[in-house]
Formats: C-alpha cells, sequence, structure tokens
RNA sequence: GGCGACGUGGCCGAGAGGCGAGGCGCGGGACUGCAAAUCCCUUUUACAGCGGUUCAAAUCCGCUCGUCGCCUCCA
C-alpha cells in the first residue's frame, strides 16, 4: 500500500518509494543528553515512533536509527558545573531518557548509536573530506568549506549570499569563510577530547550523523527526520558532508515536525517555557500527550498547554470508555429485537479504509483520528439506547465487540495507544505514594454496601462513600447494569 | 534585514476549487435518588482584510495587516 509523503527537499508531496522495498531505512536525529526531555523533544519522539509503526503495519522492514549526542559543549559545561566527568552526565540523561521513552510508550530504535563510540568512523569521515579537499584544517580545527559544494542550501532554499547577508554569524579569523562550519574542534587540555590527525580534540555535531548514518545504514538512506528547526544548519550541513564524499543524495525523503509552542512561542530550554516529560506523565495517562501530539499534523505547530491536556484527557477517556468498558454491556446481553440497526462490520471496514487513507495523505493523523472518532459516537449510541431498553442483542453484543477490537488493535500497533503493560509498571515507580491503598476485593465490598444504601434509599451513606472513593482518586459511576469504577 | 511558514466557528484543529472532518466548551433535552458517564438537539452568513481569476474560491493569483520559525545551540 503506497503513500504520499511532504519531502523538506522538494517542498512537494511525493509518492513514497523505498530504494530497496521491502527494506526502509530511517535516521531520526536523537537528543543531546545534557538535561531532561521536555515537550517539544516528546512531539518530535511520539510522531516518528508513529510514523515507524505505521510503516511496519504496511508490512516495510524498517531500520531505525536514532542516535544518542553524548559529546557536547553543553554537556561539558554541565559536567564543569557539577565537577564532574562529561561521561556521567551523558549516561544520567541516557538513562533518564529511556525512562521517559518506555513510560510514553515510544518503541526504541533498531540501533541507538553514541558518538563517543564511533570516533573511528568520525575522524576517518573527516580525513576523507580534507583529503578530497573539501575540508581544511586550521589551528588544531577542521572546517567543512562550503563554497567547495554547489548544491549547499538546496534544503534550507537558501544560498550562501542570504545567509552571509545575515551577518550575524561571529567571524572567526580561523574559517575561510564564515559560513564554514567545524567539523572538527581542538579541545583544551582540561576538556575531553580524542587524539586524532590534527590535534587533541572533539567532533562537530553535524559530523556525527553523518558517520553513524554510513555506518549503520549505508550512503542513501530512505527518509532523515528531526524536527523543523534543524533544518538549517544542522541537516544542511549534513547533506554538504555526505554528498561530498558520495557524491549520490545522502537521503530520498526529509521528514520535519513542526514544532512544540508555549503560547505561540518555541518550547526551549533558553526561553525556560518547557515542560519536561516527567513532569507529564506523573500527572497524567502517557496516551493522554500521545493523542494530543496526534491530534495536529505533525507539520502544523503545537501549542502546547495544560488546558489543551484536560481537553485531550476527556477525548481520551471517551476513546477509551467506548472501545474498553463492554462488560456492562455484556451484562445485559438477551434476545429481543434490535434497537439501532447498525451493521458494526460494515463501519469498521469503512473506519479501518479511511483511517489508512488518511496516513496514507502526508501521515495526516488528525484525520485519522476524526474517522476513529465517528465510529466512537456510533458505539456510544448503542451503549446509551441498550442501556435505555435494558437489553442488547447476542449479535449486536458481537458487532460491538468486533468494532470496538478492531479499533482499539489499530489504536495499539500505530499509535501505540491503550497499551496496558508497558507503561504502567513504570508509571508505579514515579507515582507519589498513594494515601491509602485500596485492594479491588474492599472496593467491591464498598460498591456492595453503597449500593446496598441506595436500595435502602440511605442516599447520604451512600454519596458519602462515592465523595470518600472520589477523593482516593476512585471514580463511581453507576450504570444499568451495575456499578463500575474507574481510576483517575 | 534576508528566507520560510501560518492566520478556519466560543476555543483547539483537519481540509485545499463545488459535499460545514474531528475534539473541547456553552445552552436545551433524554437517562439518573442525586451525580458521573453517555446519547440527542443547538451553537449553520467559520475560513485575517482588500482586490483579481473562475459558472463556482476558505482552497488559485496579487497586495495589505498580523503571528511565528530559521539565519546562533536547539526535536
Amino acid at each position: 500500500m503506497g503513500f504520499v509523503l511532504y519531502n523538506t527537499l522538494s517542498a512537494s508531496l511525493e509518492e513514497f518509494v523505498p530504494i530497496n522495498p521491502p527494506q526502509v531505512n530511517i535516521y531520526t536525529c536523537g537528543v543531546t543528553v545534557y538535561d531532561n526531555s521536555h515537550v517539544g523533544h516528546g512531539r518530535s519522539l511520539i510522531v516518528f515512533d508513529v510514523f515507524r509503526r505505521y510503516l511496519e503495519k504496511l508490512g516495510y522492514r524498517v531500520k531505525f536509527v536514532r542516535n544518542f549526542t553524548d559529546i557536547d559543549d553543553k554537556i561539558i559545561n554541565k559536567a564543569n558545573e557539577e565537577g564532574k566527568d562529561f561521561m556521567s552526565i551523558a549516561n544520567r540523561y541516557i538513562a533518564s531518557y529511556y525512562l521517559d521513552m518506555e513510560a510514553i510508550n515510544v518503541k526504541p530504535a533498531n540501533v541507538e548509536p553514541r558518538v563517543t563510540e564511533h570516533m573511528e568512523e568520525i575522524i576517518a569521515l573527516i580525513s576523507k573530506l580534507i583529503e578530497i579537499g573539501k575540508a581544511y584544517e586550521s589551528d588544531g580545527d577542521v572546517y567543512f568549506s562550503i563554497d567547495s559544494f554547489k548544491d549547499y542550501g538546496k534544503l534550507s532554499k537558501r544560498s550562501p549570499e542570504e545567509l552571509e547577508a545575515g551577518a550575524r554569524i561571529e567571524p572567526s579569523s580561523k574559517k575561510n569563510n564564515p559560513l564554514d562550519f567545524a567539523l572538527w574542534k581542538a579541545s583544551k587540555s582540561h576538556e575531553p577530547g580524542w587524539e586524532s590527525p590534527w590535534s587533541y580534540g572533539r567532533p562537530g555535531w553535524h559530523t556525527e550523523c553523518v558517520a553513524m548514518i554510513f555506518k549503520h545504514l549505508g550512503e542513501t538512506i530512505d527518509i532523515h527526520a528531526g524536527g523543523i528547526d534543524l533544518v538549517f544548519p544542522h541537516h544542511e550541513n549534513e547533506i554538504a558532508q555526505a554528498e561530498s564524499i558520495t557524491g549520490k543524495p545522502f537521503a530520498r525523503y526529509w521528514m520535519h515536525n513542526g514544532l512544540v509552542t508555549v503560547g505561540g512561542k518555541k518550547m526551549s530550554k533558553s526561553l525556560g517555557n518547557f515542560v519536561t516529560l516527567k513532569d507529564i506523565y506523573t500527572k497524567y495517562h502517557p496516551d493522554v500527550l500521545r493523542l494530543l501530539v496526534l491530534f495536529t499534523h505533525y507539520r502544523s505547530p503545537l501549542d502546547f498547554s495544560f488546558e489543551k491536556m484536560e481537553e485531550t484527557k476527556k477525548a481520551y477517556e471517551r476513546l477509551k470508555s467506548a472501545v474498553e468498558d463492554i462488560e456492562p454491556l455484556k451484562a445485559i446481553a438477551k434476545e429481543g429485537n434490535p434497537v439501532l440497526n447498525i451493521d458494526f462490520y460494515s463501519l469498521e471496514k469503512t473506519t479501518q479504509e479511511q483511517f489508512y487513507k488518511a496516513l496514507s495523505e502526508d501521515f495526516n493523523t488528525s484525520l485519522a483520528l476524526a474517522h476513529v472518532f465517528n465510529a466512537v459516537g456510533e458505539l456510544n449510541r448503542t451503549k446509551t439506547e441498550s442501556f435505555k431498553v435494558g437489553y442488547i442483542t447476542p449479535k449486536e453484543l458481537e458487532g460491538y465487540i468486533f468494532l470496538a477490537n478492531s479499533l482499539k488493535q489499530t489504536l495499539k500497533d500505530i499509535f501505540g495507544l491503550l497499551e496496558e503493560n508497558t507503561l504502567s509498571t513504570t508509571l508505579k515507580t514515579l507515582e507519589p505514594a498513594s494515601s491509602i491503598n485500596i485492594s479491588t476485593e474492599f472496593l467491591e465490598i464498598l460498591i456492595n454496601a453503597r449500593n446496598l444504601a441506595k436500595e435502602n434509599k440511605d442516599f447520604k451513606v451512600a454519596d458519602f462513600i462515592r465523595d470518600e472513593l472520589l477523593k482516593q482518586g476512585i471514580k463511581l459511576e453507576d450504570t444499568k447494569a451495575g456499578t463500575i469504577w474507574k481510576k483517575l
């Protein structure tokens, strides 16, 4: 099944055609591990996690590589502040990152390379660039000469002339052209570094991804992905290096997600307007964040707020209960005249078709969700009407379950929602200790006691039990088929 | 200053020449001991403004206004 994707390089929609189907090689720029990940990183990770799941669902054999930048000035600064070794900082935030990924249910990449484990490849790459006249050594540093690459600017659609006109680039006496970028930076003796033909030093940021892609994925990859803020200079500079060496396109498709903003301004460390992923998943079910991200097309900006989290939470609960809370309906199953005459099987078919069609048009998760919510409305309508008349026919129930399970499976497989096992275990370790631990058995007793009170019209007692349980984070809902409880 | 994107109903958010996606909210109703949840109805001159192309424009073209991003580390 084919699909269309927006390619930043051509600035247009293109039919996706892999180089060696069914193999699809994807590289996405990971994080620099000097602090906890925030919602901005989370969006990118979730978008490409879902995209990767989608490809796998379509039957592609996906090799997904996401790196760690574990040597960088910001890591060194942090290490100096804390009086620690840079590697211990990097390791700490890699551990933090893995916890976040598990909590928000982002699948591990097939390869998660670290820059510090690829020094040989990086040095070889730089040597090659010098050898072919694309880079030059200058006082222990090595720079890429952008004048040597005629296509410089093709991804970000700007010319070196325009960039120079910007004139915000610090002129460096070491560079031939102010736009030249560092492939290798000499380190001071107290700073971390590696021996190289040019100096004791460390790699520049843009070099690592090229070296790791060549090693793990090859000279031309299918998809290179990342946040739109990486287009210039990072991805532009990657293209310059890679294509100077191979003479071949570095990536067939360049995919960039829109940024997360707060009150219209980019969420970033420097502005201090960020919300960490831990802030989110210690307060909300991580599915709420995933749903929030997927409600917006991946290329549009996404303005984050806790108000929006609350709205999304409501939508999520409606969705979840429609596909999961089937027991009360089962309890009232019996023969009779069908209540609504909904053909759940054809509804399932059209919903699935529309869902995949939406994703095939530049990965429109927002539109795909609209179709899901249409089906959710039908499921809930069935519930409401069935409870009203007091029964559901076994045939209708079977149809309901068929549609509900189908939706649930799709949401689980592709959107990574409604997953029971993986994240709950992680969350328990982070949850602040609940004031009271109520066992399911004891809860049943309380519910029975309350129902007894209701039968005796002792509503004060009944409401007291309900209110007290709510304070403990357990919500009771009375249905025709009995009382159900939910953990908030 | 240069380059790029965007401006859709109460709010959020898809769509991209002719059918008012979807989510949240407000109001009314059904159900309920009361809630909650759910459903139904309503919110129907929605597409920044002004021109133009067209039988037909939110969608294409031009100009204007506004917001944001990139040009420096950034998902």
